[in-house]
DNA sequence: CTATTTTCCGGAAACGTTTCCAATACTAGA
DNA sequence: TCTAGTATTGGAAACGTTTCCGGAAAATAG
């Protein structure tokens, strides 16, 4: 037997109609169960939709009502993301929203885009023709043209990530502030006084809040982040392995480092121990926690998030942002930071005394 | 300012055509560059959809039309996927597909489902909306309900992965025939005798297709698989850990150990290097390529596949099947293993003499 | 200059649904 | 029994687009 796509028959609800002696418009209310609708007919209908394996085109009904049922997670792909623990953390978000999403019989769109400059432009696309309801934008740049744009289109959205573009949108965030602040305290209290950080591509905010609160908590212990102490790197295994040649490079070598991303961790790991310097013996380590990290050793010393909760939590948001949906969601406009908690582990065991 | 979702105002079709002084019709076949529209009105028409900012309403177009302009990707999530190896599986080929479906403007979505009963239902739903011209399923399974269905519905569809189900759908699957017979060849050839394979779940279509191979191959060199070394797992870090174990407490250890799947290696490095038990010097290890196991000591001796291009592959498999873009991609009936590579470590050195 | 073809255009129907509105059938109160 | 009210129904318009079809204008041929 040989394959081929053609085209499937399908139902409409005037044949449906017409199965049941009724006129449309009345199986369409008994169908949506309008209060003008006897429940009698609700009944009937119901069973001959099932019977004849009716499903509503959803064309006619978005044409007709203006609504798509479809919300977008706009996401980046790319050779940097791709691979990394990034994915991890993604789906793991991706999976939360949907369980928010499926309550309401909305559909979870994920957007790949490559660029930034893809991004923006995919968005433009995306939005005017209407393809989603809402959406989730993540990886929020320091300043995001994103943002206004949405703002400007009136599509009800949700950023992962503060900004500095404001429109008083509603976002949610990871804690950066706690995972810096108390990486640094558990550090000075340990005795260090040499920390290095680590931190990603300028252009995203996380960055900056990251740098800050470092800084901050560096200060109030009288201390100074050193600007040679201060890494940039890709969040993967390869810029991991980077900052631990600079480190052993260092003339000073920091005794210990606090790195922004879940991804890294492996290969400082890894270019650690190349070279001798053991986590936890020789330098202090604290990082974040992902599935990658899970089985190190010494064990990591890290902050974890659920993110699961986050998707949903961000699903929320979003549905709250929405006219539609927002009696179910009464949460007003979400601005939260996401909480993390400290897993102790062994790769900060080391004090100076 | 307070940020509040309302209403976009959007400019169809109608009101382009009055500020043009032209029709409808006559504007909508100069957009859609059909031949009985002179090249003059599709400029003018051209420069005042771009000034006025208008860009078609999908819903219009396809309740009119019966296309959607979007392709699905079904997937697994849950506790068992996330978080492992095979999140960069699918984002790669997910990045692939996507490649290929933005050169003829088609979107892709994902649609994420939980357990195999959910997927049923889903795709159900899915299909039956109308909600996707196309689809690639993944988790392909021995007797799978799906591809029946959506041959029956008559809906384009590729199946990342072989079945038992053949209705003459198109499919592109790993060449798994490959990897176990080559590991069985190599192992062979260095003097083992003991060779354990791991399987996945028995539901899934590639665990017979390995465990054929692997019998196979072993008989060719008069060996048998014994029943004892072949081990069920999770393919994930958990998976890796508990053959470890089994490894360890076996009367009669294997010598050398095949993987089917990526995400088990790690767990199964640590659960043996725990025992004091060293891949490549006590026993012979044959997985396949990740990023996870890229930076394993001793280095993993492994089968690379270029999942970017499978993804592109998938995307040109399936817009062949379907009549819009039959022209573009002749390809017919794709059918086809995705080739593999082995990238030599040092886990499987161990030769016995 | 007419006859014929070609090129381009406007009108109108159709896609499948929801919803407004008016009409009908019931129910209860007097 | 009549009336007022309520519960339920069918008809028809509307959403934005594509496409068929007849006709007008322009180009070509005789």
């Amino acid at each position: 037997m040989s394959w081929k796509a053609g085209h499937k028959i399908v139902i409409g609800i005037k044949r449906l109609a017409k199965h049941l002696n009724m006129s449309i418009s009345t199986v369409s209310r008994a169908l949506n169960d309008r209060p003008d609708s006897s429940e009698a007919t609700r009944k009937r209908v119901r069973e001959a939709a099932t019977k004849l394996g009716y499903v509503p085109n959803q064309s006619g009904r978005s044409l007709r009502s203006g609504k798509m049922g479809t919300i977008g997670f706009m996401m980046k792909t790319g050779p940097e993301i791709i691979g990394q623990g990034h994915t991890h953390f993604f789906m793991n978000v991706l999976d939360g929203v949907q369980t928010v999403l499926l309550r309401h019989k909305l559909d979870l769109v994920a957007l790949l885009c490559a660029s930034t400059e893809d991004a923006d432009d995919y968005l433009r696309r995306v939005v005017s023709r209407g393809v989603v309801d809402g959406l989730i934008i993540s990886y929020t740049r320091r300043v995001d043209p994103r943002i206004s744009f949405l703002a400007d289109h009136k599509v009800p959205f949700v950023a992962l990530g503060r900004s500095t573009t404001d429109v008083g949108q509603p976002w949610i965030d990871i804690d950066f502030e706690t995972i810096a602040t108390e990486s640094i305290n558990r550090l000075v209290a340990g005795g260090h006084k040499r920390i290095a950080i680590t931190l990603p591509h300028d252009d995203i905010n996380l960055g900056h809040i990251f740098h800050e609160s470092a800084r901050n908590a560096l200060a109030v212990h009288g201390l100074k982040l050193d600007p040679n102490y201060t890494y940039r790197s890709q969040p993967n295994e390869a810029g991991g392995y980077g900052i631990a040649q600079k480190i052993v490079e260092a003339k000073d070598r920091p005794t210990a480092i606090v790195l922004s991303n879940e991804s890294s961790v492996n290969g400082l790991y890894r270019g650690l121990m190349e070279q001798g310097i053991l986590p936890g013996r020789d330098i202090a380590v604290i990082g974040r926690d992902s599935p990658q990290s899970q089985y190190l050793s010494p064990t990591l010393t890290g902050f974890h998030q659920s993110l699961h909760d986050l998707g949903v939590a961000l699903g929320e948001a979003l549905l709250a942002s929405m006219p539609q949906y927002a009696d179910a969601y009464p949460l007003g406009v979400v601005r939260k930071l996401w909480p993390v908690t400290l897993i102790a582990g062994e790769s900060d065991a080391l004090t100076l005394t």
